[in-house]
DNA sequence: CATGCCGGGGT
DNA sequence: ACCCCGGCATG
């Protein structure tokens, strides 16, 4: 109660460390610090106020960053708001954040749902993803649920169709069965126009290597195509803003299908494969290579399949034969294999080398968050697959074709942009709190190892180590997210320890520093 | 080692 | 809510 002895307060800020260290008798080095003699607060209080209501501003900003993710679940908007956020800075800056990532997660799970429940529809009884679905459901939530409704309507007539045709086309094999008006129809022609066009013209073109697999899939669902593997999609439904959800979108499966109408008349293996190739391109992350010596070949994406052939009909036939069982059938071709394989070029020296130089290149800044899923997803797992892949073609290794939404990739003109995003590689290098978010998708790599698991033949069951790789993922949220540590003098450099009283409060409370902010 | 902060704990 | 500190992470 009493004021210290002015004798001992007067002492320098040093002096109250020194004593503080051998006892606190009287009540703590704080109060001495307080009883300084400076008068108790008064000035210091002043100043402190002041700055909190500088502080305030900037809060005020991460709120709205926060607030805009709310809003909208789009991607983009994500991505923007975390830019900001990313510099927001201090204490409250911090909580804003990790609400922040939290609901982006969220809306990431729920867009999934969306796109599958579309897809749950017009595939109708398709045991896909029955445990991917039990995931998201939990997630799932009322927009959704509205969103859904919507989609029903132009669905409903759709899906008819589309398990009519998907019928004749494969009875085991979840075809992207969508199909669209005529107008659509020509939509995805010209878009495969376009696409080639632009692949031929500039390697430019390139999109998010990484997740083809995942964005792509999220859209797949939507279409109604392929079922698989819900996990992957799962974290990444966000590549998949909100247009997928709208059925005027044209759905990546039904292009693939639209394609083969005009072929189809003779299997084109070759019409198609450059369509494909001009997706798969963009899923290549090194586009200006293939300039140089590429060589073609054609992979299998079945799921642990990896093989790769020369050449299209080989492919065509492998898919038949191996996974398809038609070994009876192994002339026909109903044009389903195309959706297994995927033409990839690899510069002549060598595939790996291609990948490698993937992973590599864009990473760089990301290379930070080691275990982001963008950049190495697609990419890792072709080659490895490739490579491991032409042993383990056996029956056992026909699941549903995993990768097979990097087929679909064609339609990736839909999805690419979407995936581009990713490149989010940007969102920098420090970001450390956005590496959270993106560490789950690291997922990925674990679902190849666990491939070798059976599954059925008819290729639903494939979904199961995929849902288990997303289980696995939950370590995302775990990251820390200590602030990476403001650059900038704070109160303690600026005023020495000396005038720790000119400390803002936080910097007193060794908190983040709320003057200095970063 | 100095800083900057987080997570806790005390009042 | 205010005030602090132990301890960790980082440069």
């Amino acid at each position: 109660m009493f004021p210290p002895p002015l004798t001992i307060s007067t002492g320098p800020a040093s002096m109250r460390l020194m004593q503080g260290p051998p006892t606190r008798p009287e009540g703590g080095g704080s109060r001495r610090r307080r009883g300084l003699g400076r008068a108790p607060a008064k000035p210091r209080g002043g100043a402190e106020e002041e700055d909190d209501d500088d502080e305030d501003e900037d809060e005020e900003v991460v709120v709205e960053v926060v607030d805009g993710d709310d809003d909208d679940e789009d991607g983009d908007e994500r991505f923007v708001a975390l830019g900001p956020g990313r510099a927001l800075p201090k204490g409250p800056a911090r909580g804003a954040l990790k609400v922040g990532s939290i609901k982006r997660e969220m809306t990431f799970t729920f867009q999934t749902e969306d796109l599958k429940r579309d897809s749950s529809k017009k595939m109708s009884h398709q045991h896909l993803f029955p445990l991917a679905m039990e995931e998201d459901v939990k997630t799932a939530d009322t927009k959704k649920a509205n969103r859904a409704l919507d989609h029903e309507k132009e669905n409903t007539r759709s899906i008819c169709l589309l398990e009519q045709k998907r019928k004749v086309v494969s009875s085991n094999i979840d075809v992207p069965p969508a199909r669209k008006s005529s107008e659509e129809l020509d939509m995805d022609k010209v878009t495969a126009a376009m696409v080639l066009t632009s692949l031929s013209t500039s390697p430019l073109v390139r999109s998010p290597p990484v997740r083809q697999n995942e964005g792509l899939s999220g859209s797949w669902k939507e279409g109604g195509g392929v079922p698989s593997s819900t996990s992957s999609s799962g974290y990444w439904s966000w590549s998949a803003p909100s247009d997928q959800s709208n059925p005027s979108t044209p759905s990546p499966p039904l292009s693939a299908d639209s394609f083969k109408p005009f072929r189809s008349p003779a299997p084109p293996d070759d019409g198609i494969d450059e369509a494909e190739a001009g997706n798969l391109l963009f899923d290549e992350p090194i586009p200006r290579k293939r300039k140089n010596s590429m060589k073609v070949m054609f992979k299998c994406l079945w799921k642990n399949c990896g093989k790769v052939l020369s050449t299209a009909v080989g492919i065509q036939k492998h898919i038949r034969t191996i996974h398809l069982g038609r070994v009876g059938e192994s002339d026909y071709s109903d044009g389903e294999e195309d959706f297994y394989y995927t033409e990839i070029k690899l510069n002549t020296d060598s595939v790996a080398d291609g990948l490698s130089s993937l992973a590599p290149v864009s990473p760089s800044q990301s290379l930070a968050s080691p275990p982001t899923f963008p950049i190495p997803d697609s990419s890792r797992t072709e080659t490895p697959c490739a490579k491991t892949e032409t042993k383990l073609m056996t029956p056992l290794s026909r699941s549903a074709p995993t990768t097979l939404y990097l087929v679909h990739t064609d339609h990736a003109y839909q999805a690419t942009p979407p995936v581009t995003i990713p490149g989010a590689a940007k969102f920098t290098p420090n970001g450390s709190s956005f590496s959270i978010s993106w560490q789950s998708p690291p997922v990925t790599f674990t679902g190849i190892p666990v491939s070798p698991t059976h599954s059925h033949p008819v290729g639903t069951g494939e979904q199961r180590p995929h849902t288990h790789t997303v289980l696995s993922s939950p370590p995302r949220g775990t990251v820390s997210l200590r602030k990476p540590r403001g650059e900038g003098k704070k109160c303690r450099k600026v005023y020495g320890m000396e005038n720790r009283d000119m400390w803002c409060t936080a910097c007193r409370w060794k908190k983040a520093c709320q003057r200095f902010t970063d």
